[in-house]
DNA sequence: CGGTTGGTTGAGCTGTATCAAAAGATGTGG
DNA sequence: CCACATCTTTTGATACAGCTCAACCAACCG
């Protein structure tokens, strides 16, 4: 486990390309925001060779559910939305994709979900066969792919843990402390926070209507805890209500 | 890929132990039951070689949340249940693990949620640094680890789109139909699906009260759809209705 | 600038959590 | 084998939170 800490916002979107990152704890993340990075710089070079790299617009599609699953994705720069359609034909957004976030798992070659871009995006794309010939090969690379999948596995039972909770504005909360963590490095600042995804996104994420989100996003606001500036930015007014609000998960 | 398809309840007790066993999907798996085994005999004699093999009583505690993690576990036969305890002090059932599931993955070194054994259980022991040894020399059963894991995150999503429903006959119907898929094979028959866990377990697995459990099962019996023989076992009654209510996820 | 989509606000309904208590299971010791 | 104590499960009555439906407001886009 050799390299630094190397939060996303740092990483100017013109800089020359040094190679997909892979985010998260080595086995290891205590949840309050120490992620690091897991490739090394020859790792890095090495998956830069058989990876396309992406610069896309907002709102571009990446793939729909039940296509032909041919690459995984990693996400360099901007944010993805990831969803599936369920039976009785809601929409569930079952995760925000950051920097560093790995993408685009199949089942039985098919991917189980539809990808977007919320905001802009770089992403880099490698064809599965490619990859699996490389992790084959190198198990050391394919050991740092574990540990990121033990890091998906455990955001999405953070997920769970948000959805179970039962009152609106407590899930929105433990959403906006998520974007904190993801997006401004650690913990909640008392700066604001970007909010790059619709409310329409957001309540498809927490298992609410937009009418209850909407209603949430008041009810911080005349609670004095959080206040969005705008659509898209939030600031937290009251950080030690917040906290509590959000509980230490 | 080599190897058949193993149902878990095929397997006796009381046979020769042929070592670990690690089920899912080869990255596919349509989720209508067509699990199988992802080791090769050499590498489950492999892993035999350095696994601890253990019959435990229903009921024992196997580890608790936040203790020092220096194993990992896997299923033999039997079953076991995974929570943690929420800031809010509500226990959550994060998972029922059957045979051929991976547990115990770590988070800086420290286990995440508590298990015990919720009926008669065999498990395999690994010590975590044995492990990542044997997986940095065998890239080929690392793989094996990626899929599993891969696996395991898929289960997951299901749990989150069962809670994600509203309603609490419709949250029950899909954990009778995960059952059935766990335990008996493929999918419902219109056989006996076993039910070892307690109502409690259950309502903390689908995040409801023990009482709405309760009335939940009351519902599907007054709709013919499904009845508890006894507090361990239901029948589907009416397939159709149940596959419906149920949904296709 | 209309049209379209996304977001907010309001009134009533539904279903689950809560609180309280009875009825069943389970286990122990006499 | 029964009686008691304890825990689990069920049943009932009430309150509350978010969903639904419907309307209105705001923003975005040609």
């Amino acid at each position: 486990m050799t390299t630094t800490i190397q939060p996303a916002r740092k990483r100017k979107k013109t800089s020359p390309i040094a190679g997909p990152s892979l985010l998260a704890g080595p086995f290891g993340h205590s949840g309050s925001g120490a992620v690091t990075q897991l490739l090394t710089d020859r790792q890095r070079q090495q998956l830069a060779a058989v990876a396309a790299s992406l610069r896309l617009p907002s709102g571009t599609s990446l793939y729909e559910q039940q296509s032909q699953a041919g690459s995984i994705w990693i996400v360099d720069s901007g944010v993805v939305k990831s969803w599936r359609i369920l039976a009785d034909g809601k929409r569930q957004v079952t995760a925000f994709l950051f920097a560093g976030d790995l993408f685009g798992l199949a089942e039985n070659g098919h991917y189980v979900n539809s990808t977007k871009a919320v905001t802009a995006v770089t992403l880099y794309r490698i064809a599965v066969d490619v990859l699996t010939d490389i992790l084959r090969r190198d198990p050391e690379l394919e050991f740092q792919f574990l540990c990121k999948m033990a890091h998906e596995l455990r955001e999405l039972q953070r997920r769970s843990i948000i959805v179970g909770r039962r009152d609106a504005p407590g899930r929105l909360a433990m959403f906006i402390a998520m974007l904190a963590r993801e997006q401004t490095g650690t913990d909640v600042t008392s700066h604001t926070i970007p909010v790059p995804m619709s409310r329409m996104d957001i309540a498809e994420f927490l298992d609410l209507t937009p009418e209850a989100v909407s209603r949430a996003t008041r009810r911080l606001k005349t609670d004095g805890i959080a206040i969005f500036q705008n659509r898209h930015a939030v600031r937290i007014v009251d950080r030690d209500r917040f906290e509590q609000l959000v509980g230490s998960v």
